[in-house]
DNA sequence: CTCGCTGCAAAGCTTTTGCACTAGA
DNA sequence: TCTAGTGCAAAAGCTTTGCAGCGAG
């Protein structure tokens, strides 16, 4: 992975890499990745889609859903479940994971060395690759491990039943 | 987990949780136990209320959910997600994952030993305890990296986009 | 007898799609 | 120019909710 090295396509790049796949460079498409390099990732469509039209209101929902769509087809990002809400969405960049405590909505992200060998052992034992960074790893962080008590924090929650 | 040793709850132990938790056992809640101890786990809530309908017609959709989300609550099932379809729902059980192949569908299951070290250098480097069964691990299946062009099964695909 | 559970209907929310028009290469 | 991309509106899923009646304990 070219990408591996960098925390995620800057702009440029991603521009680039949609030029190059045969994609046309749009106002949409140019706005949308301003937005996701700005936020450094992990927007949900919705939350894209607020934050695009401060930028340019002219921009529809749809083409939201159509633009990631495509941005992801050609490998100009990538979505990760957080939990059981919607998806969020991130430029590609070091594959990582996601740790999202199940209380309090807190998102860690860890190295995915720390699965390499577990990964090697599924592939040598069932043949399978893996690529545990599609879906986060549900979880209790050390604070709420401390406090079982500890309330739930309002915001940030994805994988929560009210 | 005193369910670990066993693949997962019988009806009468179900009904019996659910009893001791304080909840009735109406029709329809024995009916939806029945097809979920059937079918062995990974039903959708569409697939169930098919199911469910087969053997009583008068149980409601939305009876399903409501179902679903009171038995997850007194610990009698649990849901997974597989992909980006809906959820599916088991009866609890032994801990295990899912992996789910991304080009054919097919989900094997898997025993949680082979994380164990790894969740527990999680939690020894950032206090977080993992919980990995809530979530598929996707990747491709032996069969699918031997034939790189394998088309993909028509059905049990969760995880796909068109 | 009481209130937890249910059926029903309707709304809610996220995502997709058909169509005609616009604009990128 | 030529067609990929877009706005708009409407539909499509899936899930939740308010309400009144029923039935489990």
């Amino acid at each position: 992975m070219a990408e591996a090295s960098r925390a995620a396509l800057d702009r440029r790049e991603a521009l680039e890499r949609l030029r190059r796949s045969g994609g046309r460079v749009t106002q949409a498409r140019r706005v949308i990745i301003d937005v996701l390099a700005d936020a450094g990732g992990h927007l949900t469509a919705e939350e894209l889609f607020h934050a695009v039209s401060i930028r340019d209101a002219s921009v529809h929902r749809a083409t939201i859903y159509r633009t990631l769509d495509a941005l992801e087809r050609v490998g100009v990002l990538e979505h990760v479940h957080l939990g059981h809400g919607s998806a969020v969405y991130h430029l590609v960049g070091a594959s990582h994971f996601h740790l999202v405590c199940e209380r309090c909505g807190a998102v860690t992200e860890i190295p995915e060395s720390i699965f390499a060998s577990a990964l090697e052992q599924i592939q040598f034992d069932w043949g399978f690759r893996a690529r545990l960074s599609h879906f986060a790893i549900l979880g209790t962080c050390r604070r709420c491990q401390a406090s079982r008590t500890e309330s739930r924090a309002p915001d940030s929650h994805r994988d929560e039943r009210p």
